[in-house]
RNA sequence: GGCCCGUUGGUCAAGGGGUCUAAGACACCGGCCUUUCACGCCGGUAACGGGGGUUCGAAUCCCCCACGGGUCGCCA
């Protein structure tokens, strides 16, 4: 792989085409549009651009592509941000921590482009556009109709001087096209893909500045990755179709040309691309439901990215010294919940325990199973839970679900089935012996309770299930759950007698 | 529809002419551990889209077809 090698240079000028120096240093960006919150697919890109810098040791610069005013938003800019953060994917240059070839909005740029565009111009390889918008939609329905290719025809191609003021003097606001040149084909090396080959026939003359003076992405894009020295370009599959009109504006300008490599698209379990219908799709979202920053980005790797060793568990600083465009894959993958929950649920194995307490306690409380401030002593509990629990859960938004039994007063039968499992012949035998070896202690430890329940098993001739089973249902109400033994050193030997008492109130009932 | 990209088990994927009677992981199934579940350990089922070439030999190279996806905006 070639990694093409820039001057650095703190003017914002663009190096003209064969400007070079030995100096390597690897400039990649992430360009995201700030119109929602961070997608699944577009905080891989930033990851694979993350990695690719960082393996290189170069620079990540974080730009906002916010030429759509419209949908626009600072508060999407925010969620974006607070996700690349949270993922551990930190940018060197960019929005909020500056650099030199700033300003890194694309809405604080517009005299930059102002620049670039006039060149065309001045070249006459862009000209003014007066077609309006409901003509060119309907001009573009009627191709489509017949079946051809719906582009944009050319009709202000060679308007005159005159006739450009004659327009603008009954009020209409030209837009600037590049004029796309007849007949070539178009090459791209891409880094994942290789050789592609575009005919410039096959596209008509697309606009670059917009009638109200912002310009368009395919125009601010190579602006800007000219002028912020950009040497790689890794972005999804869905731009791979945008390269031919940005490698034409690139050579109009006589700015030099990145790598490219465009990386598969992630799918939803439908093989259609991923969106709400499928799930979540926002880190946001997937933060929110308990995965672990470290799974998540362990899992975005491996999706298109393959290790050249059978190890399928990498850190971020792992990731970095591994990662290889080379070893990009060039087919989509489909977005796999269940493989996310194991890689979830092994970190959450192996994390402290304190990072899940406090994971947990926002769900406990949402579910009303703990209050707003804890005491030490229930923090304290809390924790136990947490321990004895934490090998179940593969997100920690299931904590409600494994722990409740432990926060409850009363104790909920699972079902009949567990009920049932109380109405047996000796259990009230068997609670009324539990009860009474039990009763009064402080605390009880596993071990402790370990050897409390082999007597009663001894005590009472009674093997097996007609021990265990009655007293998990008479402290839990489940028939599954926690070591029974752990179970009873948490809970504790005032909640344990008291849960036995209820229970047995249930049996004399029927 | 045009253009572009892709196609190895249910999913992610290794492989790049012979070592492929095709690796690994998730999921699934079975066993062990455990008087429950989970974890852990061991084992199993399961794949080169189809057709033509090239070659002594093709999952690997070429062509065609099929299927999937992307894109054709004053969106990015």
């Amino acid at each position: 792989m070639s990694l093409g090698s820039y001057k650095i240079n703190l003017k914002n000028e663009a190096p003209e085409e064969g400007e070079f120096l030995m100096k390597k240093e690897i400039r990649v960006r992430f360009a995201p549009s700030p119109t929602g919150p961070l997608h699944i697919g577009g905080a891989r890109s930033a990851l694979f651009n993350y990695l690719f810098a960082k393996h290189f040791n170069g620079t990540l610069i974080l730009r906002m592509e916010d030429t759509d005013q419209e949908r626009s938003s600072r508060e999407a800019e925010e969620n974006i941000k607070q996700s690349l953060k949270w993922l551990g994917i930190e940018w060197d240059e960019g929005i909020d921590v500056g650099g030199d070839f700033g300003p890194y909005r694309q809405m604080e740029r517009l005299n930059l482009y102002r620049k670039y565009v006039e060149r065309l111009l001045e070249k006459g390889k862009a000209y003014k556009c007066y077609c309006s918008e409901e003509d060119l939609k309907a001009e573009r329905e009627r191709m489509k109709q017949r079946n051809e290719m719906p582009r944009y025809t050319g009709r202000c191609r060679d308007l005159t001087e005159e006739q450009c003021l004659a327009l603008e003097r009954e009020g209409k606001r030209p837009v600037i096209r590049f004029r796309v040149p007849e007949g070539r084909i178009l090459t791209v090396n891409d880094l994942v893909r290789g050789k592609v080959q575009f005919e410039t026939d096959g596209i008509g003359d697309f606009i670059i500045l917009r009638s109200d003076g912002i310009p368009t992405y395919n125009f601010a894009v190579v602006v800007d990755d000219a002028l912020m020295q950009i040497t790689h370009i890794i972005r999804g599959e869905e731009h791979l179709s945008n390269t031919p009109r940005q490698l034409l504006l690139f050579e109009a300008l006589g700015l030099k040309v990145p790598e490219v490599a465009h990386i598969s698209l992630i799918l939803g379990k439908d093989r259609s691309k991923m969106s709400k219908r499928h799930g979540s799709t926002s880190v946001a979202e997937y933060r929110k439901r308990g995965y672990l920053p470290e799974a998540l980005v362990n899992f975005l790797a491996l999706l298109g990215w393959a290790p050249e060793g059978e190890e399928e568990i990498f850190s971020l600083e792992e990731l970095i010294q591994n990662f290889s465009l080379n070893r990009v894959s060039k087919s989509p993958a489909v977005f796999d919940l269940e493989k996310l929950k194991w890689i979830n649920g092994y970190y959450i194995r192996k994390s402290p325990i304190e990072r899940l307490v406090a994971l947990a306690v926002p769900h406990l409380q949402q579910a009303g199973l703990i209050g707003e401030e804890l005491s030490a002593a229930e923090r304290d509990y809390l924790t136990k839970v947490v321990e004895i629990v934490r090998s179940n859960l593969s997100c920690m938004e299931e904590i409600n679900l494994y722990a409740r039994q432990f926060f409850i007063d009363s104790i909920e039968f699972e079902d009949e089935k567990a009920k049932g499992l109380l109405m047996q012949e000796r259990v009230p035998e068997v609670l009324e012996l539990f009860q009474r070896k039990v009763e009064g202690a402080d605390e009880i430890n596993s071990r402790e309770a370990k050897s409390i329940l082999k007597e009663i098993s001894k005590e009472l001739n009674l093997g097996g299930k007609k021990v265990f089973m009655p007293l998990r249902v008479a402290l839990t109400g489940q028939k599954h759950g926690p070591e029974l033994h752990e179970l009873i050193s948490v809970l504790g030997p005032a909640r344990a007698v008291q849960r036995v008492r209820n229970a047995m109130k249930q049996v004399r009932k029927g």
